[in-house]
DNA sequence: GTTTAACCGAGACGGTACGTCGTGTCTTTCG
DNA sequence: CGAAAGACACGACGTACCGTCTCGGTTAAAC
């Protein structure tokens, strides 16, 4: 942390090798068949070396596979839906490969409920803020009379996209992230019932 | 499986011993800090007894959590909002508990994609088959022009709540089930850029 | 222990195969250089089988070098030095050969100086007893007024051969055995100073 | 080495602050519980310091507890027996103290056995010199018509010591000492056989 | 007075053994 | 043959230690 603490510092390099072997091993063998000696093999380095930075084996995943990760800037298509299009298509492109269902799943079963939530907060608060630009967007263009939760478009968008892949493994069919899009984008402008939904735009209770 | 096979049959009795005791133990410890030792412990009974049943510690878990849910019969509401709202109520009560998170997570990292997904497929049959329902009596009421995939509502639906509750841990507010069945209902009905996949990327003015 | 305890009993041959391969190991590689997995693989077993029998690595190189260990019945040769050369040539034996130095040395270390104290007692009264039959024999001839304490000769005999086989590293120079028999031998007969040590034949203190 | 090399020269109270830490920690957790890296701690600095004095940490521990170990000068008693009862109680004083067994058992499990001979072999020269001396004053007195060898005097004397402390963890009975010199002074004066290695087996009558 | 080279504390590094624990199979005795 | 008990082979886990190396910084002799 303090940049001039005594000793000798920390090889950034370790740092990188640890990150990429565990990527490396986990598209190899899936995150039951990865093991921490296995990947300080392949990184070159002792087990302690990892233990120093991680202090258990899911630690490890998640700063390997969720941190950092970096959500980009979303284009002004125009409109909400192609917006949405295309926010379908970046989450799939994080979430879709072969593989990432059992990461995310492993780390969901060993890390506490509450742990995962935490990390995961941190790491959601990025796609939010994307998903937040994108809706007040479409609501400075009209399209949407007040700016929704972010956090419910996010839900049902990641949400969707991961039970289709990993838990029903129901494969990328082309049109699902159209759908998703149009139902999505449809639902907003015009929800069903009629309800004006205001004022939920921030209420993320616990 | 045969009837009249020879020898000592098995014991009823253990089996929903396994399974209760399962329960119990997923409750207490987690997925991940679940054993099978601890099982037989806790049902009085002997490890042999469990292997003579399942193959793997997953599918015990499998058996005892997924196996012989029901799904109950949807009320004719008279509106495809509520009863998505119903749905949405229903799905929350069955995957909303605590540690399903983990469980479900701890299936998913320990069976293959393709496995989890075949052994869930079953599952998500008879869900399927509750939203089907729905969605035609939608159809026939006039409210949607045509029937919708009930693949694409089922993995909205459970994929939005299981996000919410599970991956984003946060809690069951109260108007989120609202929103699901008032932005899903609605997007079926009137979905962006008019019909599904007509060109996409266009503005379509508000 | 009970003969008829429920479960699976130990496989006889486990046990013989750990202690056979501890013995090749130490043989090949030295105490230092010794290690559980290694006698695992070469017994061809698991280490937990290892582990379920000794509760260190320690208590099985000490089961595998001293338990069981026979002394042979000492042959009368009809005097007292003959019937010591006779034991210093069987000590050399036991502990003369290579190797030996470095797993008592690593046994001294490892265990507490009261638990080696206990473990080796129970070794330790086995050659005593042959000890105190040599004695005996020699007391009954007439060549001592009064046996004396075995644990005495015991200590000279054993420590002597010991000291310069493994701390002074000198090798059986061949006229070794016949010195020390001929020494502990006469002075047992004539002590200088002439004190009749009467009455200590069983003192040994805490 | 050199008096006038350059560069920063060696702070003598580092060398000073490892060797009492080393022998603080002996006395605390034992050899085997000894750790180079607690040694630096204790002494107040780093590892490099101890490993830029000594090459292992065997090396360390034989110079704090063997190293410059002095054996005084034998008081001229009158006789043999007496003398070798200074002896005893010199090496008990020197052997005696409870952990010696597990530092002398510990480097003789690490060294080869080759390599604590010699090193060994430096440090016994010295008791040597001084049982030399004890044996030609015996000599010179006439008790002995010829001086033994010192080394197998020591490896006696010694052994019996060790063993009796260190090994059957018997304790430092009261007339051990007293024993032990009258018995190998006796033996030396008198060896039982005759002369030494003149035929042995054949009974020597009582 | 610089320069220089070895020193110093601190602690990260690669490597390796430890003892524990979990999985799924096998082997007993008993009913 | 089923069941309870528990031993079995295998192998990952997280901890600890060794001996080396790398920091930033200090200290005396050599220039």
């Amino acid at each position: 942390m303090s940049p001039n603490r005594p000793g000798r510092p920390r090889d950034e390099r370790v740092d990188a090798a640890i990150l990429q072997a565990t990527r490396v091993l986990l598209a190899e063998a899936g995150y039951a068949g990865l093991t921490v000696a296995a990947v300080a093999a392949r990184a070159g380095i002792g087990k302690a070396a990892i233990y120093r930075r991680y202090a258990t084996k899911q630690e490890m995943v998640f700063a390997a596979t969720m941190h950092g990760a970096q959500v980009p800037q979303p284009p002004d298509t125009g409109s909400l839906r192609a917006d949405l299009r295309w926010l379908a298509a970046t989450i799939t492109g994080m979430i879709g490969a072969p593989g990432v269902g059992g990461v995310l799943g492993g780390l969901l079963a060993d890390m506490e409920d509450e742990a995962v939530a935490t990390a995961m907060r941190g790491f959601a608060a990025l796609e939010r803020a994307t998903i937040a630009l994108i809706l007040d967007r479409a609501t400075a263009r009209g399209e949407l009379p007040a700016a929704p939760d972010p956090a419910f478009v996010h839900a049902v968008m990641m949400g969707a996209i991961f039970a289709r892949l990993h838990v029903f493994g129901e494969g990328d069919r082309e049109g699902f992230a159209d759908d998703l899009a149009s139902t999505v984008a449809g639902g907003l402008i015009h929800p069903a019932g009629g309800l004006p939904r205001q004022g939920d735009g921030t209420a993320t209770p616990g």
